[in-house]
DNA sequence: CAGGGTTACGCAAACGTTTGCTAAATTTAG
DNA sequence: CTAAATTTAGCAAACGTTTGCGTAACCCTG
């Protein structure tokens, strides 16, 4: 019964027509008379006729799909991410072609590979933690496959991007932590090479500043994210002279490790120590001692958001020429204070 | 600098042979001399000629692509699966087509068309536990995809699926808390037309019968999984006659809100009732009262055994003979007794 | 009824690759 | 030195589709 698909070709022969005439009808092409594109329509039915899409990528140059490049989908931002991703790309009849990096530069590189031997339309792609090189990228400009890296942005020119403003949140945290008396505030910080790092390194300097608290650097530690060193780094801020009522975590990650450091410590959460964090998980309402308030930075929405951006790129590119202007699309992130129970 | 990119006619025409023999030496075919098997591979380099992966897709009626269908990533079950999926795809150079189906039957059966038009070499789906109609998925059967189901898996014969093995997991909790001296024991479970909460009813209607406690209908209640639908069985349960004394939850979510009710009843988690539950998300240790064990149910190996699973049919394939035998692999679930702190 | 404008359709090229067959050139054997 | 064997390479078809161009046949209009 599964004969073979049904082509073009054998409709043509069916009905003693060309080739064309079939494409054209199925098109309702309008030099085809109202007759003969009812009889091809019919046949096609019958034969439960679908144009074969893989002898269209190939005519068109054009496969309809975009490679999206993120480090771990198990991380709930990501995962959130890609759902805004995959949604936009679904309302426009795209469909994507999926790769973990795991934090990976040599896993990253070869996603890169395979997604261009795949011919993807476009890329959207948020980097490694540990990609320093950013020639596998380079490298596509040659293929004229535009990218749109979100959230994790590497540090090249040029380059299309959307990203959560990480400064101004982070001053909304400070200053919300103020407001209820805090004055010594610390910070567990990611690595400092990070972009993400470094902006919310600013917000908390710009916050303390402009509420002329002094900054005092022990009360800023960076870790490389694991627990162990988040560990040490609560245990540093804890036992510091100057010591912290607060402290602002790099992410939920990052304050639940630090909040099961402070009670081994015996201290009191919300009590001794306050913790405010940037929003990674949708859980942490349900943990022991949820942050005081979270810095919400809508993966979903800027996962969308690189998705529509891309769409345009590569729905502009027809016109060959380099494009003028780079993307560079802020969205603001927002502090989301959490019941008080 | 970015002219077109180099093509065998291209690589052919400056090297004054014919097309095919750029292939061939390309392949390193035995059919070609030493001499200009060199000159071509040169020039290739040279040219930085790459294969056009969507012409040798379309002429080899094969396109290295698995679609890989299933409800929601930013289920932690679903974000480990596919991390398996991927790896295992990967290292057989596929690529992974995504689609999350959000357990809505129409997006599912969309995805289906979509992917079926990509022309995948295979599919793995976990479904929509909203799905009733599996037409979409009997539709494929024409076109030769294979497909093979794991965790979700419909009710239809002839499938190829991998899945877990719920009863032994059941039974091992169940043992579990009788040894530690429960003898009423209750279970929130999910949709009764769900496999998975059949089987895990059945095992624990096994465990109890097994260890001569007599099954009371009312310490087994089913739920649509909501929050609401939880609080209320838990509230049943709390306030029957016979309080159960510990509570088996149909998955992480379930527990945690669960333990939320409890608490806001006054009861003592761990003293007045104790939980256990099924494993779904990874920081449930974090959680101020984590479930005493949990039954692990390893998404990660059953994304990779899924995939290993249809690379093996999509590679038997040739041989155009119907599938005379179909995989059900079973995975055993496994209790995991979490420190008691 | 000649010329111009439509309408309705076919031809063939093109997209880039693989591969069965054929054939020339070269070597080997007898 | 010739026939057979081997090595090396080319021709052309095929995969299924889209599309520019050409051209019959038709209908008007004047």
């Amino acid at each position: 019964m599964d004969k073979k698909l049904a082509t073009l070709k054998e409709i043509a022969k069916r009905l003693n027509v060309s080739i064309s005439t079939v494409s054209r009808a199925l098109h309702d092409h309008r030099s085809i008379g109202i007759r003969t594109k009812m009889r091809v329509q019919q046949l096609a039915k019958e034969l439960s006729y679908e144009p074969n899409q893989t002898a269209i990528f190939f005519q068109q140059r054009k496969t309809f799909t975009v490679g999206v490049i993120l480090p771990k989908l198990s991380e709930a931002f990501f995962s959130f991410a890609i759902s805004g991703i995959e949604d936009c790309a679904n309302k426009n009849n795209y469909t994507v072609l999926m790769g973990q990096s795991h934090d990976n530069e040599e896993r990253e590189r070869k996603i890169v590979e395979t997604m261009k031997n795949h011919r993807v339309d476009g890329l959207v792609v948020s980097i490694s933690k540990n990609t320093t090189n950013y020639e596998h990228f380079e490298a596509l400009r040659k293929y004229n496959i535009p990218i749109v890296f979100f959230d994790c942005i590497p540090r090249m020119s040029n380059i299309h991007y959307v990203a959560c403003n990480m400064q101004s949140g982070t001053i909304q945290a400070i200053n919300f932590l103020i407001n209820k008396g805090h004055r010594v505030i610390g910070m567990i910080n990611g690595p400092e090479k990070l972009l993400a790092s470094q902006e919310r390194q600013d917000g908390y300097m710009k916050a303390m500043a402009k509420n002329r608290l002094k900054f005092d650097p022990y009360l800023l530690i960076s870790t490389d994210l694991s627990t162990e060193s988040v560990y040490e780094a609560t245990r540093q801020l804890l036992s510091s002279k100057r010591k912290p009522t607060a402290i602002v975590a790099f992410n939920d990650y990052v304050a639940l490790d630090a909040v099961q450091y402070a009670r081994k410590e015996k201290r009191k959460i919300n009590k001794d120590i306050c913790f405010v964090s940037y929003a990674n998980l949708p859980i942490s309402n349900y943990t022991a001692f949820p942050p005081l308030a979270s810095v919400e930075q809508f993966p979903y929405q800027q996962g969308q958001k690189a998705m529509e951006t891309l769409l345009e790129l590569i729905a502009s590119k027809k016109d060959e020429s380099e494009p003028v202007t780079y993307f560079k699309i802020i969205l603001d992130s927002q502090l989301v204070i959490h019941e008080n129970k």
